[in-house]
DNA sequence: GTCTATACCCGGATAGAC
DNA sequence: GTCTATCCGGGTATAGAC
C-alpha cells in the first residue's frame, strides 16, 4: 500500500539526475508562465543559463522532457484528487473541486498534458491508473459513469481556460448541476 | 489590397470572392487530412498550384483563412444539430449523437474550432449563439444544465480524439449514461 | 493575380573542441 | 558538461516586376 501511496513524481525523478531533474524544473516553470508552445530547446536553455546543445547531454530530445513534464501533471492531478478523497471519501463533488482547482492553477500544464496522445510507453509503469483509481472508487466501481464524470470535468475545466463560456459568466453553478446529475444517477444504469 | 470582404450576409461563404473560397476549401481539405498544425501557407499555396505569396492578395494573413475554418466548423455543428433537432425535437439523446457524429467526422477541424479562444469579433454575428440554441431549446431553457451537457459532449468527443481513453473501449455506454444522467435531471435544480 | 526574390524570424539537432 | 559553429528545415510576410 505504501507502495501504490508514494509519490510517483519521485519515482518518475529516480530515472533522471540531479542536472536533469533541474532541467525539467525550468521546463515545467517555463511552460506554465507561457505555455507549451513556449517550450523550446533554446529558451530551455537560456532560462538555464546554458546553451541549447548542452542539453542534449542530459536528454536524448525535446520530447523526451515533456515526457517528464506530462508524468508532473498526471501525477499532480493524482495527488491532488487522492487528497480530496482523504478529505471526503466517496464524494464525487469533492473529488470534482480538487481536478478543478488543480487544472486552473495551472492551465498551460494541463494543456500539455491533456490536448495530445498519452506517450504511455514512456510513463512511469501505473501512473494513468493511480490518476484514475480515486474517480473510479467514488463512481462505486462503475466505469461508463467514471468516464462520463471525467468527460464532463475535463469538458468543463477545457472549455473554461480556452475562454471558450460567455466572458464573465461563473461557472460554479454549471459545475454543481453536472455533477449532482452524474452523482445522482448511481446504479440506475445497473 | 484585393482582399475585400464583402458584407455579411446568412450564408458566410458569401462574404468572400470565389478565389477566396477556393482558397478556403483548400485550407479546410488540409486541416481534415493532416491537422491544424499542417496547416501554413506555403502547403496551402501547395495544394492550390500557386505560391504562397499570392495568398495575400486574397486574405490579410494566416488569422484571416483560420477564422473562415473556424467558422465553418461552428456552422456545420449548428447545422447538424438543428437537423437532430428537427428529426427529435427536446432529445438530449438526438442532439448528443448528431454533436458526437460531427465532430468525429471532421477531428481536425474540431480541434482548430475548439482549442484556441474564439476569434468572436471575427465571426459571423450571430453565429455562436445560433451554435449553442438548440441545446439550450433542449435543456428547456435552463443555461446551466445546457452548459454542462456541452462541457460533458465536449469532454467525451476532444478525449477520444486525443486517445485519452484506454484502447479499444466502447464509449457508447458512457454516453448513454452521461446523457441519461443530465437528462434526467432537468429542473431538479429550480 | 500571379510570379520571383528576399527579409527575417524561429525551430531541432549534430560535430567536435575544451 | 559546456561551449562554438553549423546544418537544415520551416514559418509569416513584403516589395516590386509582369
Amino acid at each position: 500500500m505504501d507502495c501504490v501511496r508514494r509519490k510517483v513524481s519521485s519515482v518518475a525523478d529516480q530515472r533522471l539526475t540531479a542536472r536533469a531533474r533541474e532541467i525539467v524544473t525550468a521546463a515545467r516553470a517555463l511552460v506554465e508562465e507561457a505555455g507549451p508552445e513556449a517550450l523550446t530547446m533554446r529558451s530551455l536553455a537560456d532560462r538555464l543559463g546554458i546553451k541549447a546543445p548542452s542539453l542534449y547531454k542530459h536528454f536524448p530530445d525535446k520530447a523526451a522532457v515533456e515526457v517528464e513534464l506530462i508524468a508532473q501533471q498526471l501525477a499532480g492531478a493524482a495527488e491532488a484528487c487522492e487528497a480530496a478523497e482523504a478529505r471526503a471519501p466517496g464524494s464525487l463533488a469533492a473529488l470534482a473541486d480538487a481536478y478543478r482547482a488543480h487544472a486552473l492553477a495551472h492551465p498551460h500544464l494541463y494543456r500539455l498534458g491533456t490536448e495530445r496522445p498519452l506517450p504511455r510507453h514512456a510513463l512511469p509503469p501505473g501512473l494513468e491508473e493511480r490518476a484514475a483509481a480515486p474517480l473510479l472508487r467514488a463512481c462505486g466501481g462503475e466505469v461508463e459513469r467514471a468516464r462520463a464524470v471525467w468527460a464532463f470535468a475535463h469538458g468543463m475545466v477545457i472549455l473554461e481556460i480556452h475562454g471558450r463560456f460567455p466572458e464573465g459568466v461563473g461557472l460554479g453553478e454549471a459545475w454543481k448541476t453536472g455533477v449532482a446529475a452524474l452523482e445522482g444517477s448511481a446504479g440506475e444504469r445497473p
